[in-house]
DNA sequence: ACCACGATGAACT
DNA sequence: GTTCATCGTGGTC
């Protein structure tokens, strides 16, 4: 596991790579499990001419509906943290949680119906010098296997709320790496499908998915 | 006004 | 494997 790509520079056009609002505007179970492999991108300023740019495989997410999901923050209707929730497909949801921690959801479903997927865990692909500064850890492994140690890694915090994941021009966005031919070993993947982390209601449900054998998932 | 409970991570043993 | 700090959110009274 020792991936480094160094082709994520402030020259890099993700134009043919990013992920479009259909992709998002479709079953949230659906969407998480199709998500696996794609890469998550930041840009963070570095200075006046140049961005420094964090990517990360997904590995690891969890699906979260609305109404009738108890476990989602959309359970009890569009409050106003989960309003988000019920919006346009392809945006992000960006929440604190346990007083400590970001997480960072891709809306999903048609406009008015609730839905998110929950990045629960990253595999390292580029920008790895800023997120050691950021996560003061020593190995790579403990950089972004985790839902709150990603967002920590890649500067995610709640000005991230509501941006569009499908704009170019967003300073996070989605992107398919398959179009890129980095991992041609891809269609192989296996996915489980298992519990949801860390909730009580619906821990009945499979609704989290990642990447079978893969060194960054999260909570094993 | 009050309270229970986390879509967690870190630091332990 | 274990414990626990920490606080926003939403439900209930």
């Amino acid at each position: 596991m020792d991936i480094k790509i160094n082709i994520f520079t402030d020259k890099f056009n993700p134009e043919s790579y990013i992920l479009n609002r259909s992709f998002y505007e479709r079953d949230t179970s659906l969407v998480a499990k199709e998500l696996l492999g794609k890469i998550l991108l930041v840009k963070s300023q570095k200075n006046n001419f140049s961005d420094e740019i964090c990517a990360g495989r997904i590995v690891d997410i969890e699906a979260y509906y609305g109404l009738n999901d108890p476990a989602s923050h959309a359970s009890h209707g569009a409050t106003p943290r989960a309003r988000i929730m019920f919006e346009t497909p392809g945006i992000s949801y960006v929440y604190f949680c346990y007083g400590n921690h970001y997480i960072i959801n891709a809306v999903s479903e048609k406009y008015g119906t609730a839905g998110a997927a929950m990045i629960r865990a990253v595999e390292p692909l580029s920008g790895l010098s800023l997120m050691f500064e950021r996560r003061k850890t020593g190995t790579i492994r403990n950089l972004t296997n985790g839902p709150g140690k990603l967002t920590k890694a890649f500067g995610i915090n709640k000005d991230f709320n509501g941006l569009d994941l499908t704009d170019v021009k967003s300073k996070v966005m989605i992107i398919d790496g398959g179009k890129l031919n980095l991992f041609p070993t891809m269609e192989k993947i296996e996915i489980i499908s298992k519990p949801r982390i860390g909730i009580r209601n619906g821990a009945d449900k499979l609704l989290r998915f990642y990447i079978k054998e893969n060194d960054f998932v999260s909570h094993k």
